[in-house]
DNA sequence: AATAAACTCTATTACTCTTATAGACTTTAT
DNA sequence: ATAAAGTCTATAAGAGTAATAGAGTTTATT
């Protein structure tokens, strides 16, 4: 799985969204300079996302942007998937799967792919763009359960970086 | 994180390699049609695996490529890793720690990028080629010891397809 | 010494994906 | 009416992917 430039902005215009989430509608041009996105890419990104129903536009004048659910309502998954496709790191889980039985072969390494996409699966399915706002959410809490609960999944809010857990470079 | 078909082909070579670990010098011809390969794009592979010595190459008749240390020796993060990159969804880890310490409005985005690197990368550098070939390892043990003492890392080797942690289809 | 078998190295190429930009069109508030 | 704002389609430069080609080098064998 890999996100792209376009992904992360897609992230980060929802946050932004999710920030002002009281607001109303959000003009594109306050979102890129809020985020500092170019503006025209992040357009036809709020266009995709609407399509796919996570946002709402506002046509006309007084117009713009806003979430159609609530933060704690949207996860990260949901909108990675949409972008950048599967979170497997090679082809989907289906097809994994797939493989796994029918590739006597590989399957081992086909099982590894898709415990890494299930590894990753679990946690972007239990963060949603709640978890990763600082800002007021008029649903709730403000760190879903899922994800507050538990206290190995590594911390999310306000912390200054742990003690890192692998020490290999990652390159 | 992406596996590229070249990270693939690189993949399927190295568990053909495993396979004949006692049998010398392999040649490129013969990974190649064992493995269905191309064989002039696995020729780059294989050498940039030999620079990165995770295999040696014999060179002239009689010539061909064997593993440099034994299956349990290499892990998949250190393939993966050479052929497409970073294990983290985005950038690489040192970058995102960079992000969570500067990036105040987005860390916990960041953070949610590492946690799921940090997931690959315990599965990725946790498991061996010995631990997903069936084949005969000179080394030792077929699975290693982090792999095959936790029950809770999913199957590796012969099993059926078993129930399926999520139900969301991966795409 | 000649020959053939193999790996080595550099170039090239076709194709797709990514990351945008441009501009005309449509809708709506004032 | 007018201006503000989203909608839609087209285009394009550049990078990355997945190869293929061919000449060069090394070595075993005869």
């Amino acid at each position: 799985m890999k996100i792209s430039q376009k992904g992360l902005y897609a992230l980060q215009a929802l946050m932004m969204l999710a920030r002002h989430y009281d607001q109303g509608a959000i003009r594109i041009r306050d979102i890129a300079y809020e985020e500092i996105l170019p503006e025209k890419f992040l357009e036809l990104i709020l266009l995709e996302m609407k399509n796919a129903r996570i946002v709402e536009s506002v046509r006309g004048a007084k117009g713009g942007y806003r979430l159609r659910r609530s933060p704690s309502e949207i996860h990260l998954s949901e909108i990675i998937r949409l972008i950048d496709g599967p979170l497997a790191p090679f082809g989907d889980a289906e097809q994994l799967r797939s493989l796994i039985n029918r590739d006597v072969e590989h399957r081992a390494l086909y099982q590894v792919f898709l415990d890494v996409r299930d590894a990753a699966a679990r946690i972007l399915e239990n963060t949603t763009l709640a978890d990763i706002v600082g800002a007021p959410d008029t649903g709730g809490a403000k760190v879903s359960k899922r994800r507050s609960k538990k206290k190995d999944q590594s911390s999310v809010l306000p912390m200054v970086i742990h003690g890192n857990v692998t020490r290999v470079k990652d390159e």
